[in-house]
DNA sequence: TACGGGATCTGT
DNA sequence: CAGATCCCGTAA
């Protein structure tokens, strides 16, 4: 099949590197959430955090447990854990087996080409489709993304994959367009000082500014 | 087996 | 700022 969009997919090789690299680069690139039917939702990633071994904020710093264990295995796979009951968070395996780091997808700018939404997201109420995924529970909710998915590869044809920056976008970023800030990452109780949260300081699809 | 708290979000 | 709501990790 000659498909030229699929150079653009992000391969396991190119995740298989610290989460404090990983998470920067993330923004700017695309998640594509793909249903059995083939219906596609996408939306640029806008705010990352990393978690690594030896922080004591990341869920593998006390060593591998059954809620944990993709985290330990190769990049490119995503983990994804319910938190507080009734979300879903959704990381993006990093580094190499046996080193467990990942990267917290916060928030997404969806593409929203046609005026109307699919219908995967008008069940959401008075929301304002640009603050649809601003928030890591909340794109997993519009995504529809949960424990099932936990220990997926990130691949084309897989629920869930990633696609590199546009070449346009690149070049804006480039050109100091789409400004990046770096930060503390939100709600933990621990590693609150590491500056491991990553936005876009002008997308209106950041959770928290 | 029991218990306390969590990488969140919403409505008051 | 409290409540929803379930699972996980730790201790017993």
């Amino acid at each position: 099949m000659h498909d030229s969009a699929s150079t653009a997919v992000i391969s396991s090789d190119w995740c298989s590197r610290s989460s404090l690299e990983l998470a920067p680069d993330l923004i700017g690139c695309t998640l594509v959430r793909q249903w059995p039917d083939g219906t596609q939702v996408r939306g640029v990633i806008v705010e990352t955090e990393a978690y690594e071994p030896g922080d004591p904020a990341c869920h593998a710093y006390r060593g591998m447990t059954e809620r944990n264990r993709v985290m330990f295995g190769p990049a490119g796979f995503v983990y994804v854990y319910l938190i507080y009951g009734m979300y879903h968070c959704l990381n993006i395996v990093s580094d190499y087996p046996n080193i467990a780091s990942a990267v917290l997808i916060r928030a997404l700018e969806l593409e929203t080409t046609p005026p109307q939404l699919p219908s995967k997201m008008t069940g959401n109420k008075n929301q304002s489709p640009t603050r649809l995924a601003a928030g890591p529970g909340k794109l997993c909710r519009v995504l529809e993304i949960d424990r099932s998915l936990n220990g997926t590869l990130l691949q084309q044809g897989q629920p869930l994959w990633l696609e590199q920056r546009t070449p346009a976008w690149q070049q804006q970023f480039d050109q100091g367009l789409h400004p990046l800030t770096q930060t503390t990452r939100i709600g933990l109780t621990q590693g609150v000082d590491l500056p491991w949260r990553w936005y876009l300081r002008d997308s209106q699809a950041v959770s928290k500014r």
